[in-house]
DNA sequence: TGGGGCGTTTGATCCACGTCAACCCGCTTG
DNA sequence: CAAGCGGGTTGACGTGGATCAAACGCCCCA
């Protein structure tokens, strides 16, 4: 199968198809017709595959494209001068990347897999010109897109207005939920990320991190070994949230 | 001049002609041609004015609208149950409110003006409508919202990494530059917003606002009276950023 | 013209989280 | 099998910003 000029080399010539994929329901495709979902096998170019620690894109690359998680998860961040980092997200499979380019034809954060992984490429000229064709396509991207905000506000939230607990918290309670929309288990599964990343994405220290799941642990809201988490009462975690704090 | 059945009673019937307003290269028209633009007059419904301190929307309002700041500024704000509030953005002339709504076609966080304003209403369905005829209206809103994702990946920055100082001058550097584009001075402007505001956008108390404001005074980086604030030291201002603390 | 209230400033004290450091564990590599 | 290392945990201590509190100044309005 041919390899297309605009794909660099670590990409695959493999050809995906939207109607065929799994990941239908939490990615571009949502809730759109099957005719309509035909449409998109067109539009979305090549597959990529990305081993664990490199980058899908860096700030400054020319933006051509947004990227779809087939496999595997990412983190995107942006840097400071001095190295400091602050990561802006963790992606999931069905999730979008690269957004952030659109705005001045240029990436302005870095991505990076989390662990080997495997991207949709789709090339954003052609997903505009589509777009301009096909009303649910063009409105789901909106979604995508709005949603993202609505994501990051809520990141603002976080960081702006609550205590390390609760941000903790919070980002157990988001993992669980989008490991369940996935189909796997709500109470048990493994983190992508360090310490440090989480940290970086909660604005706080590693060392803070670590702290608070032990005393999640402590107090038997969790099971903690290494990346590897069991939630066992999540009621008690998400009244961390709604709290009056002693309660 | 009917008043159309969609607009509330605050909503003047008032047409409004991005053809011939002044704040094209701030607003959604930027970069359309003459030609593209006059499309958009027949898109953009009518004009509603807000008084200061009342709300353009609120969280779980039904959406049907972006809107277009006329003239004046306001807050978005989301609140936790407990009452703390997070301030996500302050919107200036020129600037799009509302995009937090698509995702769910119900807004999710509040709107509220921070001086008497005016807005146009732009309602969604027919701006779907319309930039799926035009090109580059389709390509400007997607750039408006990608401009809306980058800028919040700086305020996460902002948020994770900074500390209040840092916060404070990034603040203050980003309101001039934004004056600055409106025709405004670059050194000297007036705040619409409160020190608790501020504080809860940069994730600080308004103390620490209020002192940090004192302590660049006392440095001659700028010069406080109030909410007027006057620039003495720019660059002062910017080396905050990309400092090492103590040079 | 005077009073009341909101927004702001400033000081004194506290504490949540950062910093620094030691140590542990599981994996990799020679 | 040892050595090295990246990631994680835990402890002791320091500090930036929160909290609590008092007072001030501007502005609105009677």
């Amino acid at each position: 199968m041919p390899q297309r000029a605009v794909v660099p080399i670590t990409a695959e010539g493999l050809k995906t198809a939207c109607s065929q994929c799994n990941l239908q329901e939490l990615c571009l495709p949502f809730g759109m017709s099957d005719g309509d979902i035909d449409q998109l096998d067109g539009l979305v170019g090549a597959r990529r595959k990305v081993k664990r620690h490199q980058h899908l894109y860096r700030v400054g690359d020319t933006f051509e494209a947004i990227f779809a998680v087939r496999t595997g998860s990412f983190k995107t961040d942006v840097l400071l001068e001095d190295g400091r980092e602050q990561v802006t997200g963790f992606q999931m499979s069905g999730e979008i990347i690269g957004l952030d380019g659109i705005s001045t034809d240029a990436h302005t954060c870095n991505a990076v897999a989390l662990e080997d992984s495997d991207v949709c490429i789709i090339p954003f000229a052609n997903l505009e010109t589509l777009s301009r064709e096909v009303e649910s396509l063009q409105h789901q991207f909106h979604k995508v897109m709005s949603r993202e905000i609505v994501r990051v506000h809520g990141v603002m939230m976080l960081l702006g207005s609550m205590r390390a607990e609760e941000r903790l918290a919070a980002f157990l309670i988001n993992m669980s939920q989008r490991f369940t929309a996935r189909g796997f288990s709500a109470a048990e599964f493994h983190l992508r990320m360090t310490r440090e990343e989480i940290g970086s994405y909660l604005g706080l220290k590693l060392e803070t991190v670590s702290r608070a799941f032990s005393r999640f642990q402590e107090n038997g809201l969790i099971k903690v070994q290494q990346k590897h988490i069991r939630i066992v009462n999540i009621g008690g975690l998400k009244a961390l949230l709604s709290h009056l704090p002693s309660v």
